[in-house]
DNA sequence: GAGTAATCGAGACGGTACGTCTCGTCTTGTT
DNA sequence: AACAAGACGAGACGTACCGTCTCGATTACTC
């Protein structure tokens, strides 16, 4: 991803100022590290907070000290895995779209990630705040590999310059939502591999498609 | 979704053939509609096996000599939902795939839909029968509106027929995938509407991409 | 036990008279055996009216047809095994308490026995139609055997001839007290064996005593 | 009882030794005085852990962190109405008996005494660990009163001193199974009153046959 | 360097759902 | 009618987690 982000996903700052034993900043680190653990070997709803401190070798205490509950846990301890993707520079844009591609399945396939992001979706589902925590450190985090990768497109000459930015946003959102829709369905729901041949046919439909949106 | 498709969900038999008294249809029916009447109020993950059969005026027993786990009783309650999704003759492919395509996203915008798929779907990726159940259930039985359509725009004369059958096979996957997955992504990850403006965009690009596959 | 006593103890009998097909003869023994052979290896508590119907082979409805529950079967059931007790003809009156005391504690050893008897008298305490149930088929009928040694000890005239016939009841309960309650809680409660020598020095203090109350 | 005893019937005590919260004292004390409300309301058979803890206001989890199960409880429970039995000092050994067998049998007679005694005797025919529990809760506390009962009345110079301890302790068994069996039986089985008549003419049976044994 | 205040581990607490078990009744078709 | 089979409503079982709450014991800043 984007180098020089700022971390959105971090616990709950302490209520007040300044007095009193500071937090231990090992400990975050070792829930954070430890919820990941969960994940892989217990999948999202047999996780328990019990087990996270245990593994972290924290008190039950320490974790709601800082997280309110599982799913902002969860989201938070997920996050993270996101932040590695990137868009490379391969000389083309279908190349770009095809190596994107490939690097979100290849994290998707990862059993943390997949359990983790469907849980915390479902949830969603119900529940305002969280999904509001998803968008925010998740969805629009990604959604600049989106942005860039036009950028690039236009730059090299592949694209045409958008003339209206609420045109342009709107393709942005159209273009995320079928690739990351395209990828997460053809893993988790129909539960086939993205391999190099999925990834080319999948970008060829995808880049003629957005050649008839733009022309 | 088309008609004459013989339901493939229901609770598990019972074992033997023929003797002692036999299992009461309406608990069936009534267990059924509970469970998505619970859904809507509760979710997913706070839907209980008691709340489900308090409201059905059953017994938990009953609803354990049917099904082993909420998850499967779930699937079953939800898949039936997915049946009503038809193929409309709108007169050309791309107005029957902005039908389909607002059909799938105001079935997904109902509260026990969204919830219950996204639910049984997180539990599937550490469950391969229920991910098998979901695919039976679910997936197999809506991908035959990727098969009808193209049939119907082949007889139109607006797509050509396929040589290769495998070749057909494939591009069913991927454009299911796509358009599924687009159509999930866009409700229940970006929080977004799908209106009809979303809709014509997006078949826009799909119809453009599909026809530089088959060309 | 005194022979040619009438059995008291039955299931309840059908209710009108005649017609239709007449109950299973089989069906009552294999029951009653299956109740004992249950008894020995569930104990009172954990035996269930679907486990001895199984152990019989028969539906749990032909149980419930002769027995309202679970307590009745299980009186009747071991009420059979007191009619065993006999006094014996060991010449004095020593010996024949010395023989029915050993007799009684082999009997209350065997684990049917004491599971059935103090699981019964238990759920007594708070069922008066249970309570009348054990006097009739099992107390009343034992009582016999401190009449019957009386009378015969009293032919041999080792005890007074008594003149008050209620004075002569209430001796019989006291005595019929002090034998079963302390062989019983020998065995039950301070769990210890009753051997020969425990048997004579036990009579040795019984005789004495009944001496006094009739001196 | 002899005062100064010290209670032995505790809930199990917590593992380690000392850090974490701990248990709370006045728990403790509601869920007992809770088992012997719901034992005479209900008896020992209909009593359950829940409405234990209903009554205790309590957490049901809170029980079984103290006892592995109800029978456990209820032996805990009713062990201390036991502590209440004293030996009088009326002046004289048939007296002593005497007001010891009417306390026993008063005892007896409440409905939390004998619903609990019963079946609590009833399930550790199958369960040594719980015959255990009784025999150091209850019967063995109960025996002091025979031993005080001979030593007082050797005092009096109206019992010999025993020269055989081996002897003393045979006797003091036997004549503690003859006093308490033939007043359980007595209450339980027979379900006859236990009034100053029959105590006293029991009483006579006993020293009489005691003073067999010693003579 | 004494106080103060928030941290830490541990584990008990009141709740609630789980999935299993048994109860005693009922509904089938068969004998 | 009685029978074997087994579904049914009811409700207790003992376990597992939840998120909160005491405990006593550590830290760090502040005075």
């Amino acid at each position: 991803m984007v180098s020089g982000m700022p971390r959105s996903t971090c616990p709950e700052p302490p209520r007040k100022g300044r007095t009193g034993r500071p937090r231990s900043a090992e400990a975050d680190a070792a829930i954070l590290r430890a919820t990941r653990a969960s994940l892989v070997d217990l999948g999202f709803s047999k996780l328990t907070m019990a087990d996270v401190a245990a593994r972290a070798g924290v008190a039950k205490t320490t974790l709601y000290r800082r997280w309110a509950n599982k799913n902002e846990l969860v989201v938070d301890a997920v996050a993270v895995l996101f932040d590695e993707l990137e868009l490379p520079d391969r000389g083309s844009l279908a190349s770009d779209v095809e190596g994107v591609v490939l690097q979100f399945a290849t994290l998707l396939e990862q059993p943390e990630t997949k359990t983790a992001l469907m849980g915390v979706v479902a949830e969603s589902t119900c529940d305002d705040a969280l999904r509001a925590r998803i968008r925010s450190a998740i969805v629009e985090r990604q959604k600049r590999l989106v942005v860039d990768g036009r950028r690039r497109a236009q730059e090299r000459g592949e694209l045409p310059r958008e003339e209206d930015p609420r045109a342009a946003d709107r393709n942005t959102d159209l273009v995320f939502d079928v690739v990351a829709g395209a990828v997460v369905h053809r893993v988790l729901v129909s539960a086939e591999p993205v391999d190099e041949e999925w990834a080319r046919r999948f970008t060829l439909l995808l880049l003629s498609g957005i050649g008839a949106l733009s022309g």
